[in-house]
DNA sequence: TATGTAATTATGTCCATACATATTTACACT
DNA sequence: AGTGTAAATATGTATGGACATAATTACATA
């Protein structure tokens, strides 16, 4: 067992993860320890640790030491990327068209995420994205005009909302909701189906730094899509 | 602008990120000019900007430097965890019922990515886990026998699968499916709702490290279930 | 017994330095 | 022009030492 780097180090912790030889609930021995046992810098260890604990595998705290988690609560990472990029890269021709931009008032629910007068009405956009021709997936976006005003002047027929914001709003935090909904008659529509068909949906609010949700949109995607995430 | 530790130093990389003080597509200065403009250690810039790197905001190499994305493809992360827990961390009696268990041939495309020979059987089972006695998700697993042998002869009845597999399992990579399907009869009965009802579906793979899928699971999540991800 | 305080301990992080490694650039040679 | 090699450069990471910080434990005091 020579170990090189925190790589290594890491490693051998996991097989002994793996190995049951540190078991769920136990304490590991301490960083020091560790390090002499396996011929490092504490340093090295530490990192090696606290990746592993990032992974959510073992919980490190000061004082108490590191503890192998019972609940290894895995994580699952999904890559967002624009909608563009998504279907492009499966090798499809990209298509956008914009059904509608009007300026209207908000649902009240999101106009409190979004902490707006009453009243107030703000740019609402339907777009649909296909591949190849195929309608892709449909969206419906609200965008927080007293955040992001220059919004409120753009033209989205050329450039979707989509691709327009991520490349001028600055990244930020939001959240993601999935679940399954049936097509509406306008829906099923628009993308070519019978009513009622069960579509994949997303859900997203992102917001700035200030925890106020700039856009919030509604993804609704045309039969047979599959979200993928690596965990 | 006084730096104090490397959250210091992310923070300000993030706030000259959003103010597009350097530019997607742009190469930052070197860690040392950072390091000295900050007024710390080198190893501190280095580990501020991997994390960002990490986040995906950033593209380092070495000797190219560090490079702001044009893209800045964001991750979505969701926690995985028993579906026990998830339904008791909402406050509802959690519920289990072993609908079947057999020994079966898996499909084709299954049987292929277990590396099983043609011709064997392996066990199925279906399971209805419940919230408050309301069908919460229906659960449809095989198991690759020839990886996990114990799980041959383990009586489901008492304890869900997706329970004994993750305490007695180690943690492995895998993947993740999600869409949204049309529940079958059979399936509609057992959730309790119309035949064709949308259903959230998770289709998720789990292999060892030898990229071997140890169990396929294929959850079907009563409608009104969201799934809910960070970003 | 209850409570406040100090000692202890394990992790968190900084620093300066050194060397490793990947990549590009420069340059000499053909 | 093409090719191979050496120099330069930015990131990756190890190290030992130091101090910070959180949390537990032990102990003294009321």
């Amino acid at each position: 067992m020579v170990i090189n780097g925190w790589q290594d180090v890491q490693d051998e912790v996991l097989r002994r993860l793996q190995a049951r030889i540190w078991k769920p609930g136990e304490l590991l021995p301490n960083e020091a320890d560790l390090a002499a046992e396996f011929g490092c810098a504490r340093t090295t260890v530490n990192r090696a640790l606290q990746v592993i604990a990032d992974e959510g595998l073992l919980e490190r705290r000061r004082r108490g030491g590191t503890r192998v988690l019972v609940h290894p609560t895995r994580r699952a990472t999904f890559n967002i990327s624009l909608i563009r990029r998504e279907i492009e890269q499966q090798g499809y021709a990209y298509g956008y068209r914009l059904l509608s931009q009007r300026h209207e008032r908000p649902p009240a629910a999101l106009r409190e995420r979004m902490q707006l007068q009453p009243g107030i009405r703000i740019p609402h956009l339907k777009a649909l994205h296909s591949a190849d021709g195929e309608a892709f997936v449909l969206e419906d976006r609200w965008i927080n005009v007293s955040v992001v005003p220059e919004a409120a002047h753009i033209d989205f027929r050329q450039q979707s909302a989509n691709q327009w914001l991520v490349e001028n709003i600055p990244f930020c935090g939001g959240n993601l909701a999935l679940s399954a909904t049936h097509a509406t008659n306008v829906e099923a529509d628009l993308l070519a189906v019978d009513t009622g068909t069960a579509l994949f949906t997303a859900e997203r609010h992102t917001r700035n730094s200030a925890q106020v949700t700039i856009t919030n949109v509604r993804l609704l995607y045309a039969p047979g899509y599959q979200m993928q995430l690596e965990l």
